[in-house]
DNA sequence: AATGAATGAGTTTTCATTCAT
DNA sequence: TATGAATGAAAACTCATTCAT
């Protein structure tokens, strides 16, 4: 229901015909997005398609129309959840101009405004969940998604330590070290709120920010 | 209830007889063993029994002997691996002396030795994948592993802004974003090194603590 | 019921209008053709409607408004073959003036040309293949077709006999003994040319014949 | 249930333990005879497993212990049924000694005796229905046991046009007519008698062996 | 008339759990 | 205690049949 993978053109003009036309082209979106529900809350294996079926609105029979099988649905609800996760990172980097610090909070709260906090968080944790299962899968979501990410971590760091703004470092290091948090907090709100919850996401991102601000700056700097 | 996992050999006492020491005891723990293995790697529900029972070498029957069923298993796989966790991080907090800084790198590298490179890493990724299906589960991790870790951090920061070691900050927001980068690091080497591991754990952990001593300094100290 | 399901092209007549037939005709006869096809090959259970319809080149949803079901249509289908094998053997009897020599071997080589080198040889195996799930139709196919088969060779064997062109035997037995390898190798060729496919269909048809009339002369005869 | 393809050595010594050892190794040879009694009867498609496992006397899930699907023990079942048919088969060659006649007879009769008349009868019925499904089973069932039948059959045709007891003749083609009359015998009792049964089979392989015998008679012989 | 999306009963298959040995 | 054969409930998947368009 929230933030479904593909944006529904629904739109179809006020003025068409009234004729609800056979749902043919909306029920992928829908069994993606029950899936993705379902398969974050429970898992894979603990998955019944009868149940997504059902979330969707329709006969088990009919998810069978879209998806030859539970293994099928599952790929295209990562990769549907990844494709909308790179839009919505790639809309992001329109040209920054400000300082590093600044592109540095842009990133993280465009994050948790566009990845974090909207459905496709769950995509995290279910990857995490079945990368052992599903190693392709977990493959290609580390090059694609988490490589993209990364890339756009990095940009922001070494153009910040070029310009003198950040303190040289280990750069690869840091990338993982500022993701985690962001990684944990998407996990978290789909797990059951192992961390990161005694405060709201925004107190969490913003100290998040503040001490890797910080923990950036060049010596000798005031904060 | 049965105690750690993982530190066998405990009672290979020199004297002893050559005769094998008690099986009933030892059962239980090879089969909590490969129960953690088994559910780490595959989860919850895509666990054969059969497949753990081999992996200890016994057969399933006898893993009735022992654990009522397949969720008694793993509730005790859970505990043990709890257990063992909160005893490793119990030594750690043996009084110490030193500067802030120093005990919470102490805090840092203790975790990682005694649990984050361990076995019981794989815990906290079980939990997290499991934990929307086992809610009371994830409750009692929350409230006695994480939060006895948050405990020990919590009186680290404390006293290192009492003493006028660290800037005050929302300490509890503080205290999620330092453990974020523990727990990906534990989780992701139970997943399929989805993040940091770009690098080694160590220079990873060293990085993030770099990071964090100097977005804790106040305003005005130099690194 | 639907006639023939093979001779197709019946009335393209050269007067007629350029418009298409009435296809309300038409499709029962292509519906029984797939259906034939595709029962024969992979037998009722294994058959999907789908595919007739597909074969037909219709919707699913057509064949429903031509037969009340999978088992309907697989009658008729039947029956439409058997209908089609009859009016070929019919056909044949005109009135035979030659020896009962020559009308046998014009009873076997007939049946290969309008019905073993047809595609109404399928329907043998077909009611072999299925004759217990459909025991009503196996005895209807026992009666009509194999009967009427059978008393046109009892009629020529009895004729030879009578005219002592035959020497006398159980001319019951006979007739399921010469039936026998007609009925190989329609299933034959059915199936997966199990038997009688070393060697042409000619050459074995007329093997069979030779052996047969040999094995009909009355003793003290030459061949 | 009648000839059971593995003779059980039920014969565990008199004296031997009352203790009714677990059924593991009855299980397979009570499936596969449960087995060919509805796949001959139903055909492979509309076999449930379930039935079978019941005529075996066990639960479904029993018969996955034995064999890994329902095609698997389709094959097994198929092989099983050859692998009984041959060796009746090699049995009957035990060197004849009298006239090529009477090795005929020996033939047809050992033939009916230890395969048409027993369950393995159907195992025929099966190839011929499933072939074009299971077109490797049938390829290997052509060579191996239709083959060992054509030789043996060859065997008999050549020794007999040597000796000048039969007249020389398409041997191959006599090959597939001769054998034609039996599998439609054994085919006909597996289906729904659908030919060969007006007469008793005794009366009916009779029949076939006299004409056969003058059929093959050299010219100017009497019979 | 024709279509093909939707349905759900029916089968195959898996695996936690039981229990006789 | 230990075993592993047997069970049957549960879930994936198929496909005949229906029906709105």
């Amino acid at each position: 229901m929230p933030s479904t993978a593909h944006i529904e053109s629904s739109s179809t003009a006020p003025g068409a015909p009234a004729t609800r036309r056979r749902r043919k082209d909306a029920r992928p979106s829908e069994l993606l997005a029950a899936g993705l529900e379902i398969f974050v809350d429970k898992g894979f294996a603990a998955t019944r398609l009868d149940d997504v079926a059902r979330r969707a609105g329709v006969a088990k029979g009919t998810l069978y129309l879209y998806f030859p099988g539970k293994e099928a649905l599952f790929q295209a609800v990562i990769e549907d959840g990844m494709v909308a996760a790179l839009l919505a990172a790639e809309e992001r980097m329109a040209t920054h101009q400000g300082s590093s610090a600044d592109l540095l909070h842009e990133l993280l709260l465009g994050w948790w405004q566009h990845i974090g906090s909207t459905a496709l968080a769950g995509v995290s944790k279910l990857i995490i969940s079945e990368a052992r299962n599903f190693p392709e899968i977990a493959d290609y979501y580390r090059e694609r998604v988490i490589g993209r990410g990364r890339a756009l971590l990095r940009q922001a760091l070494e153009r910040g330590i070029d310009r003198g703004e950040f303190r040289p470092l280990n750069v690869e290091a840091a990338i993982d070290v500022i993701i985690a948090p962001l990684l944990m907090l998407a996990i978290s709100r789909s797990s059951l709120r192992l961390c990161g919850q005694q405060v709201s996401p925004e107190d969490y991102l913003e100290t998040h920010f503040e001490l890797l601000l910080r923990g950036l700056q060049p010596a000798g700097e005031r904060a």
